[in-house]
RNA sequence: GCCCGGAUGGCGGAAUUGGUAGACGCGCUGGUCUCAAAAACCAGUUCCUUCGGGAGUGCCGGUUCGAUCCCGGCUCCGGGUACCA
């Protein structure tokens, strides 16, 4: 039989689906292993090359996990809500679902084609009422949850209720925005609202009035890692800040614990540091300063309490809540001028002007609390409303941001640490601030003379001791926005009565998406939902018409793949507690600080309520790089239409015009396939160099307007699956990001090929044997065992494929066709190109599927030998071999070698200082 | 600015990190087969060379018998992040 990769690979796909050769079911005599690939949202262009990167990577590890007798978890879905289906629905009027359903059927037959072992009867789609009526019910648990600091997770809002009935909330340690303390009798005095909005403060699902990224351009607030460079994420629409009234979820409350758990978890150290930088955890202090004249205090926060003495000035964030009160008169309208100015400023100028120093006095004056010096107050957009508490006690002296404000405004400046050893200069004649944590203190009453570090503790005992401040930890981790005002995504479960929210009874979900007219906001500017008729409940409540972002189906589906099918639970008790956690998770490190932050918030809180059985649900990850386009180019001489090849175009004028890639080939441009290309090219000429037009080429993002984009069901017809998913792991490293370039292909095709006709003459018959395989041939079987097992455990798929290309060439050297060596082959090279290996196993006589074969064992014995070729250096240069048996001891070795015609050839007259022998290593001879 | 990566032939990359630099593949050169081409196969391919050798893993220096690997100082490229107090 003639090698045919499109019969063999079309046949075996429809086996694995016929027989649910894939198929996982909880098995407690094997131990599981749960492999998962982030799932990806169905656009409408499909799949192209640097998609499937990492489902190959994924899969050929599941398929080898299996192999070596693991019960694998390799399931696949669908991230099905998403805004580009919304755009296009206001844009055509169809219905995203449709437009979703349509794409997932297309990204289905792409994955098919690939031979993916995944089980698809565990397919979830964030999009579907099944599946998000347990994102519903978890938000519901949110809302009936909130975090006792005291036990440090979160417990059921009954019993807070049931607290705040005896004693108040005077002993509750809670992740709060609750200031205020009230005693039982006060509760009981609240009416029910009262008594909700006060509990919204506890809820680790809220509704509150919080400062958003608001992109009118999408309609719709987004969340901080959805706003990159102060413009969206999608779309790169401009996005301003705004106060509304939004759900958020509690995520800080987690702050502590999303750090803590990093170091549990195998990620690669960049990774994990991202998220350390995201969560931004920093120590300091809270410290009130009095405002004089008022009775109010104003609480900063610092991370440098030591420098209390050198504070010469206080500024708040332009909108914080004191500015208007302590205002004076004739302050009054410079003030609202800046209040005004600094809100209307977007994002991103505010970004791209942080060097311009701009900034008002408020007329009012703090009171250091413990010097009692009188410090004006300012208010500057320096100062952000979002981090610490939105004021600052500045110290110019120390630290670069103030010196500069204070420079601009001429404020005073005091020095209050001293590098060790060096005399105070007056600050007026410094060029910067003394930054460093490392220094004494002078000028600082009691701290003075001391060290920093010491310095800061007692300050903060100081503070504590005559409660004007307390020691603090600070995140930079902001709760989440979980609110957005789009038609496309979850509805909440949530009613309002007396302008109240209210969970619906858990017996109503799923909260279906309802039907309406058009995907807009109303004329009075409500989002989509309320558009919909009868939006409201049985007794009549309207519902909630925001719908839930992105990232609330994608924070828990990995959980929801151990038990799909599950229609009283989100998964089963037994489900979770077998398969746990995700031993490998493979994707994007674009999701370093959303997705893969909130999804450890999602899980952590079902570990907290008894659900999840895992603190850290993903034990290792790896990010698969991102897969670029390799541009090509042609040039056009000016004013002409005649193109110049590559190296001659320096001799004239030209314009670089990307050519499609797709009809060139090795850089090497299919003239005709040009000219056909475009009615403007139909008469173009070409200057050739060795009668070729060589292209130019460059590496960019893959896209349509840059004519690089490769498409993988090509590749496949022409190649098959088997070779596209060695070529994309051949191409280099996974985690390297890399251009793709399909030259190179035909290598790996030609390897299949060469490995079919192991098995196969070139007419076809088959021509494996029984015989005893000599001692070369199992060393070279033996070898590639060793190698291939140990290349997948390091994920270095790309060094695999050169061993199996090695073992192929060698087999063929040895006219190796004998049934113990191919057989074993034919397992190991299962997991990366099943289809084939699949044929071969199957004409080997086995009538299961190669899957439920055992990875063959590697026996030292025959790749053991006992001679060793030593490289013989001269000044670590090396000159030439020496073949020596490998238990001849150093000694022996350093006599043989010196006794060697060719040694003494590379000594000549020069002196012998030295000889090293390292033992199956190298000899190296220092002469001079 | 700060924090992470990275730099090896014409190209993608290897060297499981002190011990033979350039595995494997692409491309290129020559050859076999063929009327010819494709395919397939064989040989060669880091650079320079006066054919003795010499140089060589971004650059400069150090440690070592020996450095792609360790240390110090640069240059360039990629990514993340940014008035975070």
């Amino acid at each position: 039989m003639e090698y045919n990769h499109n019969e063999i690979e079309n046949k075996w796909q429809k086996y694995w689906a016929e027989n649910k050769t894939y198929k996982s079911v909880i098995d407690h005599t094997k131990p599981k292993f749960y492999v998962l690939d982030m799932f990806p949202y169905p656009s409408g262009a499909g799949l192209h090359v640097g998609h499937p990167l990492g489902y190959i990577a994924s899969d050929i590890y599941s398929r080898y996990k299996r192999l070596t007798g693991f019960n694998v978890l390799h399931p696949m879905g669908y991230d099905a809500y998403g805004l580009p289906a919304e755009q296009y629905a206001i844009q055509t009027g169809t219905h995203p679902a449709i437009t979703t359903e349509k794409n997932i059927k297309r990204y289905r037959e792409q994955l098919d084609r690939i031979g993916f072992s995944f089980d698809w009867d565990r397919e979830v789609r964030t999009s579907d009422p099944n599946y998000y009526k347990w994102t519903q019910w978890t938000f519901i648990q949110l809302f009936k949850h909130w975090y006792n600091n005291k036990t440090d997770k979160a417990e059921p809002i009954e019993e807070l209720i049931k607290e705040f009935e005896i004693n108040g909330n005077k002993n509750i340690e809670a992740a709060t925005s609750q200031e205020e303390i009230f005693t039982a009798k006060q509760w009981d005095a609240m009416t029910e609202k009262e008594q909700q909005e006060n509990l919204m403060n506890y809820r680790l699902a809220y509704l509150s009035d919080t400062w958003v990224n608001w992109c009118s351009e999408l309609g719709t607030v987004l969340a901080n890692d959805e706003v990159v460079n102060g413009v969206s994420e999608r779309g790169g629409h401009p996005v301003e800040r705004k106060l509304m009234k939004q759900w958020s979820l509690r995520i800080t409350a987690y702050s502590q614990r999303l750090l803590d758990g990093l170091e549990k978890v195998d990620w690669f150290e960049s990774l994990k540091e991202m998220q350390r930088n995201w969560i931004g955890r920093s120590e300091g202090a809270g410290v009130y300063f009095k405002v004089d004249g008022y009775k109010e205090n104003l609480l900063v926060f610092t991370t440098r309490p030591d420098t209390l003495w050198g504070a010469t000035f206080m500024v708040l964030a332009p909108e914080h809540e004191l500015v208007e009160q302590i205002t004076t008169p004739d302050r009054k309208d410079a003030v609202e001028k800046y209040v005004k100015w600094a809100k209307n400023r977007s994002e991103r100028e505010r970004m791209s002007e942080v060097k311009t120093i701009t900034g008002e006095f408020t007329g009012a004056y703090g009171i250091n609390p413990v010097n009692g010096e009188k410090v004006p107050i300012w208010i500057a957009d320096y100062v952000l409303a979002g981090y610490g508490t939105g004021a600052i006690m500045a110290v110019p002296a120390h630290d670069s941001r103030d010196f500069a404000f204070a420079r601009h405004f001429e404020l005073p400046i005091i020095q209050v640490v001293t590098s060790e050893g060096e005399e105070p200069v007056d600050p007026e004649t410094w060029d910067e601030s003394y930054d460093s944590k490392e220094g004494i203190m002078i000028n600082s009453g009691f701290i003075t003379e001391m060290e920093v570090k010491e310095a800061m503790k007692a300050t903060i005992d100081y503070l504590e001791e005559n409660t004007i401040g307390y020691g603090t930890v600070n995140f930079r981790l902001r709760d989440a926005i979980f609110s957005r005002q789009r038609y496309w995504g979850e509805p909440f479960p949530i009613y309002y009565k007396d302008g109240m929210p209210y969970p619906l009874d858990e017996s109503e979900l799923p909260l279906k998406l309802p039907k309406v007219d058009k995907y807009l906001p109303t004329e009075k500017g409500e989002p989509p939902l309320a558009r919909a008729e009868n939006w409201k409940t049985k007794e009549g409540y309207p519902l909630e018409t925001n719908t839930m972002p992105g990232f609330a189906g994608s924070s828990g589906y990995y959980l929801r793949y151990m038990d799909p099918g599950n229609k009283d639970e989100y998964f089963s008790k037994e489900a979770n507690e077998y398969w746990r956690d995700i031993d490998l998770y493979l994707g994007g490190d674009e999701h370093a600080t959303g997705h893969l932050i909130y999804a450890r918030f999602w899980n952590m809180f079902l570990y907290d309520i008894g659900l999840a059985s895992e603190v850290e649900p993903f034990k290792k990850l790896i990010n698969q790089g991102k897969i670029q386009g390799r541009s090509n180019f042609v040039y056009r001489i000016d004013g002409t239409n005649k193109f110049v090849s590559f190296n001659l175009r320096k001799e004239y004028k030209t314009a670089r015009i990307h050519a499609d890639v797709n009809f060139v080939d090795n850089d090497v441009l299919d003239v005709e396939a040009f000219r056909d290309w475009r009615p403007e090219f139909k008469d173009a000429e070409f200057i050739l160099e060795d009668g070729k037009y060589i292209c130019g080429w460059e590496v960019e993002k893959m896209s349509k307007s840059k004519h690089n984009v490769v498409n993988p069901d090509e590749l496949m017809e022409q190649y098959g699956a088997d070779t596209f998913r060695l070529y994309e792991m051949f191409l280099g490293p996974l985690e390297n990001h890399k251009p793709w370039d399909t030259n190179g292909i035909e290598g790996v095709y030609r390897f299949i090929k060469k490995l079919w006709r192991l098995f196969f003459d070139e007419n076809g018959n088959w021509i494996v044997t029984d015989e005893i395989p000599n001692d070369q041939e199992l060393k070279v079987l033996h070898q590639t065992i060793k190698k291939i097992r140990n290349d997948i455990e390091r994920f270095s798929f790309n060094t695999a494929v050169s061993q199996f290309m090695i073992c192929v060439n060698e087999l063929t050297d040895l006219k190796c066709h004998k049934k113990q060596v191919l057989e074993n082959l034919t397992i190991l090279i299962s997991s990366y190109a099943p289809h084939i290996a699949e044929e071969l196993w199957n004409r080997l006589g086995h009538n299961t599927s190669v899957t439920y074969a055992a990875f063959p064992e590697f026996k030292e014995e025959y790749v053991k030998e006992n001679s060793f070729e030593y490289p013989v250096s001269f000044n670590g240069k090396m000159r030439f071999k020496i073949k020596l048996p490998v238990d001849m001891s150093k000694e022996e070795v350093e006599k043989r070698v010196m006794k060697e015609e060719k040694t003494k050839k590379y000594i000549g007259d020069k002196q012998v200082r030295k000889v090293i022998v390292v033992p199956k290593r190298i000899i190296n001879i220092v002469i001079g």
